[in-house]
RNA sequence: GGCCCCAUCGUCUAAUGGUCAGGACGCGGGCUUUUCAAGCCUGCAAUCCGGGUUCAAUUCCCGGUGGGGUCACCA
């Protein structure tokens, strides 16, 4: 190797470093079958989980799952300006909590697992530097003393002049400063970057093979772009390139706004003698404004952000099937077959990836998901999983339903049971106490008057009320069953003139100022404040005698 | 602007060189029901435009249009 570059290398990195070599050794290629996968999710820790990472990571699980391989996390951290304390684990958290179980990467005690770490990037820096070091040593990359300032005038240089823009050929001015001087102004002490030295020219066309997009032909990249940033963090190309060879990735799985950057990442894995891993580059969800469509946003997006679906209480199951019929829309099908099995036995594949092309995000269609999967549960499991939200979310609705436990179960028993008719009226776990909230003492606060109010503006008789009210209780029994108990309503609405049934009313209109639905009413506005009401006996089995009673007499 | 990608109901999508272009969500109507939520039945609704190739094009080719991505010491 040459004398002065060696010498240039020995000024960037003082330290002795591993051979890269060392690092091939270490890190030795996994022990799986030839079809299986390895993929990784690897977001920064920016203090946000962005829904699209989680569609990300859910289709790396997935393959690699399938497959009998690997799926883990990395954290690219090489961004210090743009950190957020917390992050990693808030990552971390939040892919446990939607069951995207990683077999490698760190935990939240700073721990990790598996055996091709570091899988944080700030701890990597050895490994950085020692095939940085080596580009260096044979003059594939060269330190770049160019401030941000002039690179802000090239660019304004070059738009004015309508060349194509960035640091290449003839614009890359440290290019072509002589070993000599790069050596020199090195030890100035100046800041630096270090660029790779492209070879490649734009006006030459490359295959670049991509399993969702196929085989798409780009111009060969000419940027001379940076490897090592001014404070010795790798940018996203170069850890990209160390990190998915030295943890043997065989299936990069990422955005699509990685695609263009494709004949960078190959020309990296060729310069460093790394076999390249197979890309797959899917489309992002996205959000119609006005008549364009646009990425969801962190920042104008609540929903973008994945803990806005938790303070809603989404189920997670319901935000995992809705990406999963993204990927794939045979997923309904075999989620209709198959309405409790687990989402790693359905299989997803690139060829349907293909046919995806950047979904608008549907708050129809995962709102009918989750009803879906809201009413396939048992009350018992429901009753958690709203606790949970609550505790939460709302504190004060967590500790009704705590000092109220079998109350709140029984409530949310009401037609839901064996019969494949469970009510769904709820979407989320926050719908339980805006639906049922008058059930619970706590919340019902109708006064006389508002009832009366209520009462008259349903067109009803006060006295008339009292008298059907009072029938009522004579002859209500607790054990009555629903057949007896209707018996008995119609019966008191026959003294009324209430029809016993719509049929009937319809048969003979003239004889019925009503039918027996419409008496009914009152019944559902003194004990809930509402004319729409799930079933009325249930009800009343649920809210016990006293509490019936008491909701009844307050009008009297 | 350069380079790249994409194009079926409002949305997610299925299918094929010849189909009544299918399903799901949403929306409308009906039935059922003690209200509601459901459930069942049913309706409306699409192959971006223009050229080719072909007996036949939504499907293949070209052009246009539209949308998206990317051109950082961010990932």
């Amino acid at each position: 190797m040459d004398d002065i570059f060696n010498q240039i290398a020995e000024v960037v990195f003082p330290e002795s470093l591993p051979d890269p070599n060392y690092f091939e050794e270490l890190y030795p290629p996994r022990n799986l079958s030839a079809s299986a996968f390895v993929t990784r999710i690897a977001p920064s820790p920016t203090g946000f989980f962005h829904i699209g990472s989680l569609y990300t990571a859910l289709i790396c699980k997935l393959f690699a799952h399938q497959s009998d391989g690997v799926f883990y996390l990395r954290i690219e951290d090489t961004d210090k300006k743009r950190e957020v304390e917390g992050s990693t684990n808030l990552i971390i958290n939040t892919l446990l909590r939607y069951g995207l179980k990683f077999d490698e990467g760190p935990d939240k005690y700073g721990r990790e697992l598996g055996s091709y770490g570091p899988y944080v990037q700030s701890s990597r820096a050895t490994i950085y530097f020692s095939f940085i070091k080596n580009l260096l040593q044979h003059g594939k990359a060269y330190p770049c003393f160019c401030s941000p300032e002039t690179l802000d005038e090239l660019r304004v240089k070059q738009q004015s002049s309508l060349s194509r823009q960035g640091y290449f050929g003839q614009w890359a001015v440290c290019r072509h400063k002589t070993p000599e001087e790069q050596l020199q102004e090195l030890k100035t002490g100046k800041p630096f970057v270090i660029r790779f030295r492209s070879e490649g020219s734009f006006e030459q066309k490359i295959k670049v093979a991509d399993l969702i997009l196929g085989t798409r032909e780009l111009p060969e990249n000419d940027q001379d772009f940076v490897i090592m940033k001014s404070d010795k963090l790798p940018t996203y190309h170069f850890a990209h390139a160390i990190d998915d060879h030295l943890m043997r990735t065989t299936h990069v799985i990422r955005g699509d706004e990685w695609f263009s950057s494709v004949p960078i990442h190959l020309q990296l894995f060729k310069a460093l003698k790394f076999e390249a891993p197979k890309y797959a580059h899917i489309a992002p969800i996205q959000k119609k404004v006005g008549n364009s469509k646009r990425k969801l946003s962190k920042r104008k997006d609540p929903e973008a952000n994945i803990e806005y679906f938790d303070a809603e209480g989404y189920p997670k199951q319901a935000i995992l099937d809705y990406l999963i019929n993204l990927m794939n829309s045979d997923f309904e099908k075999w989620r209709n077959k198959n309405p409790n099995e687990q989402i790693e036995l359905f299989n997803i594949s690139f060829e349907r990836l293909k046919k995806c092309n950047g979904a608008l995000f549907d708050f129809d269609k995962l709102n009918h998901i989750s009803k879906q999967i809201i009413a396939g549960m048992t009350a018992g499991d429901l009753y958690e999983e709203v606790l949970k939200w609550a505790k939460e979310n709302d504190r004060s609705f967590a500790s009704v339903l705590v000092n109220n436990a079998d109350y709140a179960k029984n409530i949310l028993s009401i037609e839901r049971g064996e019969t494949e008719k469970a009510r769904k009226d709820l979407i989320k776990y926050s719908d339980m106490k805006e639906k049922f909230m008058f059930f619970f003492d706590e919340y019902f606060d109708l006064n006389k008057k508002k009832k009366e109010q209520i009462l008259l503006h349903n067109g009803f008789d006060l006295n008339e009320v009292k008298k059907i009210i009072n029938e009522f209780i004579e002859s209500f029994e607790d054990g009555d069953s629903k057949e007896v108990w209707f018996s008995k309503m119609k019966e008191i609405g026959n003294n009324y003139n209430y029809a016993e049934s719509v049929r009937m009313q319809k048969n003979n209109p003239h004889l019925f100022r009503g039918n027996i639905g419409d008496m009914v009413k009152i019944f559902r506005i003194l004990l809930s404040g509402s004319t729409q009401t799930p079933d009325l006996y249930s009800m009343i089995k649920v809210m016990g005698r006293q509490r019936v009673i008491s909701r009844l007499n307050l009008v009297s």
